[in-house]
DNA sequence: TTAATTGTTACACTTACCATAACAAATAAA
DNA sequence: TTTATTTGTTATGGTAAGTGTAACAATTAA
């Protein structure tokens, strides 16, 4: 799954279970309201779940429940949860050690996304999930 | 090839011909120089050939050479000779037509990353090759 | 004790990717 | 004109990554 389908899945789980908080939802629910197969979503839940956006519950009746208020959950948080990113490795070959400046442009450009990366953390900071369930016009009954 | 490693193998290829320029220089010298394959090397200085920022001669002794300064010459534009950016398509699934709000969260995340890609060359359309060739102490013949 | 649910691993299957090869088209030089 | 060389493009084999699903142990409320 790539990062901004992984994303897109989450923010689709969270703004269903704020709509639907304070039930918890398990993941056969979600699946078949967002159309995510609900093993890959679980994978997503269980990140979110230690990231403390939402909090499990094992057994009957069990399923996930939002742990905070949707206006004080951002996007970036959301990303960093599901997605160990690791400053682009950007495949630098081995074989390229000696090789004409290929080290110093390699570093160059990993200093350019990295750059990049805190430029798009810093946008995605700004944007709360409370915003996004008015943009797409969903109730919250977490307020 | 990923976006990012075209980018940087292309950039190594340009700063090599600045520094050799005038002469032309065969895909196999440069690939020689930079460790990147010299066929798909013709690829990447094919499509640089058609965004005008190098010029291939075909024949014996021909190669490529830049077309112009390395001082008028910008990351952006590297990147969009290259890259054909198909602004994001995120995998969205026919499939999840009918969901619950999945369009109206698909499209704002469409917008979202179309959003950053404009901030992302902005940023690339501000560095010069020859900040680069700067940078990394690189003399080139080409002022 | 039972039934339901999460959390995690595994597994086919497909897709994408990468390095390389191959060869036609073009062209300068002999 | 001929020859050698180089680009431009397509194809290919092998490898890695991604995808959706299944399976099942661990957990827990009823």
């Amino acid at each position: 799954m790539s990062a901004s389908t992984k994303l897109s899945a989450s923010v689709k789980a969270l703004c269903y279970l704020a709509e639907t908080y304070p039930v918890p939802q398990n993941s056969r629910i979600i699946s078949e309201k967002i159309g995510v197969n609900a093993s890959k979503l679980r994978q997503l839940l269980s990140l979110l779940n230690n990231g403390r956006i939402v909090k499990s519950e094992k057994g009957a009746a069990g399923g996930f429940r939002l742990t905070k208020s949707p206006k004080k959950i951002d996007l970036q948080e959301i990303y960093c949860a599901i997605e160990d990113r690791k400053a682009f490795d950007l495949h630098t070959n081995d074989s390229e050690k000696n090789l004409w400046r290929s080290a110093e442009i390699n570093n160059f450009f990993l200093g350019l996304f990295a750059e990049i990366q805190v430029d798009i953390e810093k946008k995605m900071k700004k944007i709360k999930l409370s915003d996004l369930l008015q943009k797409v016009e969903i109730q919250s009954n977490y307020k």
